[in-house]
RNA sequence: UGCGGGGUAGAGCAGUCUGGUAGCUCGCCGGGCUCAUAACCCGGAGGUCCUAGGUUCAAAUCCUAGCCCCGCUACCA
């Protein structure tokens, strides 16, 4: 029986510098998602990657003094280094400089030539090579680049054309016809707007780029960085090179992406797959940007926050849980050290932490840390319906397809289990349970409260895998592959014996922070 | 200029679509418990819901006008 499939990916990351906070951001989100799906029992591709052909990667590379090649590989032991210690479960990581990408982007650029989709044209304009970007008049500030405020250069040469101008009227039909292909509902209403605006034919290559991938029989021309950064979706699954391996992933489920490249994504993307007569993604996920106290974050302006400043200081999944905690993957949120520390003590340390600790104490000093099924009462219902309903409350939240990946609301739902389970101990009184000699009663509510941290711990893997983990260790139970192994209330067996208590987050008492 | 988001207790936010006693987290004050990471549980104080008009029996919520903050405006996730 084969598994339904869930390919999802995110944008591909320039490698001038390494990831930031918002950069991790994105991939904790995808990450989120991916192992949610796999979860739930979908057979999943979880792609990611590095873009590369950048004018801005070819100075960075020099400056270093190492050939681009050199540079961008060192670049992806740095990138995926700090992927790997947050946890990020991709299944491929592309270089867009590796052999079988080129092969893809070529491929795909002779199917669009063939169809007359890509032709050869003047192209003219002011360029700024920090932007790798044409601008108009209009656009510049006192003759400079807006962005960089340096004198762009007026730069005149034939290019390949893209007939993008030919899709408008497409593209707008198969948005209105797919509700669920941009997400959330305000990327995919800003998009509507801008294909009403009318699109112009664009270019996609540049003459006598060293640094890129050659125009197939026209190798003065190297094709331009965002066209073949798209293509990635595509090598990655076998496009050109793997036609069985491409039928069953291509199309994808989902592309992650920040806000600020629905353009790409929404537009210029369909519209390529459209010319080459593939199908198109099912959803592009528009997430949005994490704010330095308000600040924008920006390579470009240095003001960065690296995710290892965290991870370093404290866990990857602290950090991971701020940052999915505070708002919906569609909305933008915010870092601050302040309410980071706020919320690891808090949320971290005092609920989810506590209630493993104190439950595990229990056990310990009444069973020996043995626990088993005992006299049931009527007021342990109220658990058991909150532990059913935290389920229900998970699902409904990681499902986008209700126009977005709530996944703060998933973990509100987790903490408020945790939650009742605490006033679930605090009504129940075992230590009164103990001193009175009602030890049925006490197996029983030990017995209920382990049940719930065990669902708790399963719950949370999607977010926090490795402290997922750690609950299992310490429950000495296996962990399920599957929600569905371990979704039912009160499988814990007879007489097991937990493990012993350990701290998941000690609290932190001093203020570092140094934002 | 255009488009979009927002202005609700000291802080951060939900509630606004589908009007009907203003809610959550943190902080603060008081109490309880002792299994636990000075933790957990219970209770309490604290709000002109940006402003001015309007609709309505009733407006944080709908309508009109205005003020203020913040994004995006062709390639920073």
């Amino acid at each position: 029986m084969s598994q339904k499939k869930f390919y999802i990916t995110t944008a591909i990351d320039y490698v001038n510098s390494i990831p930031h906070l918002g950069t991790a951001y994105e991939k904790i989100g995808a990450d989120a998602l991916a192992r949610f799906m796999r979860m739930d029992g979908y057979q999943v591709h979880f792609q990611m990657g590095n873009d590369e052909h950048s004018v801005n990667v070819l100075k960075a590379a020099k400056e270093k003094g190492l050939e681009p090649k050199v540079y961008c590989d060192e670049m992806r032991g740095k990138f995926t280094e700090i992927w790997q210690k947050l946890f990020i479960s991709y299944d491929d990581f592309i270089q867009t400089s590796e052999p079988r990408h080129h092969k893809a982007s070529q491929k795909l650029f002779e199917v669009l030539k063939e169809s007359g989709d890509v032709f050869k044209g003047d192209y003219e304009g002011w360029y700024c090579e920090s932007c790798e970007a044409f601008y108009t008049e209009k656009d510049l500030v006192n003759g400079e680049c807006p962005h960089h405020k340096s004198k762009p250069k007026w730069l005149k040469e034939k290019n390949y054309f893209f007939k993008l101008s030919k899709y408008q009227q497409p593209l707008l039909e198969y948005i209105q016809q797919h509700p669920e292909f941009i997400l959330p509902e305000i990327r995919r209403n800003e998009v509507l707007g801008l294909l009403k605006q009318g699109l112009e034919d664009i270019s996609i290559s540049r003459a006598g780029f060293p640094w890129g991938i050659p125009v197939p029989n026209d190798p003065e021309h190297a094709l331009y960085v965002w066209f073949d950064a798209l293509i990635n979706y595509l090598t990655a699954v076998g496009y050109g090179a793997d036609e069985k391996k491409f039928q069953e992933w291509w199309p994808a489920t989902i592309h992650i992406i920040g806000k600020d490249i629905t353009r790409f994504h929404c537009v210029i993307w369909p519209a390529m797959l459209m010319a080459a007569n593939l199908p198109l993604p099912k959803t592009v996920f528009g997430h949005g940007f994490v704010y330095l106290r308000g600040e924008k974050m920006s390579k470009t302006l240095g003001n960065v926050v690296t995710p290892l400043d965290v991870i370093n200081s404290y866990s990857p999944d602290s950090l991971r849980y701020y940052l999915l905690r505070t708002s919906s993957f569609g909305a933008d949120g915010n870092f601050t050290w302040e309410d980071f520390i706020k919320r690891y003590n808090a949320d971290l340390a005092n609920d989810l932490g506590n209630v493993l600790n104190r439950s595990l104490g229990m056990a310990k000093k009444y069973f020996e840390g043995k626990i088993s099924k005992g006299e049931e009462k009527p007021e342990d219902k109220l658990l058991i319906e909150k532990a059913k309903e935290t389920a229900a409350k998970v699902r409904k939240a990681m499902n986008y397809l209700n126009g977005d990946l709530d996944y703060h609301l998933a973990l509100e739902a987790i903490w408020d289990l945790i939650g009742t389970t605490d006033k679930y101990i605090d009504s129940s009184a075992p230590w009164t349970l103990k001193k009175n000699n009602q030890e049925e009663r006490l197996k029983q509510v030990l017995h209920n409260v382990f049940n719930s941290i065990r669902l708790i711990g399963m719950w949370i893997f999607p977010f926090m895998p490795d402290t997922s983990k750690k609950i299992y260790q310490q429950l000495q139970i296996p962990f399920p592959n599957h929600f569905s192994e371990s979704e039912n209330w009160d499988i814990m067996p007879d007489e097991h014996p937990l493990g012993e208590a350990s701290p998941l987050f000690p609290r932190i008492e001093m203020n570092p922070g140094n934002s």
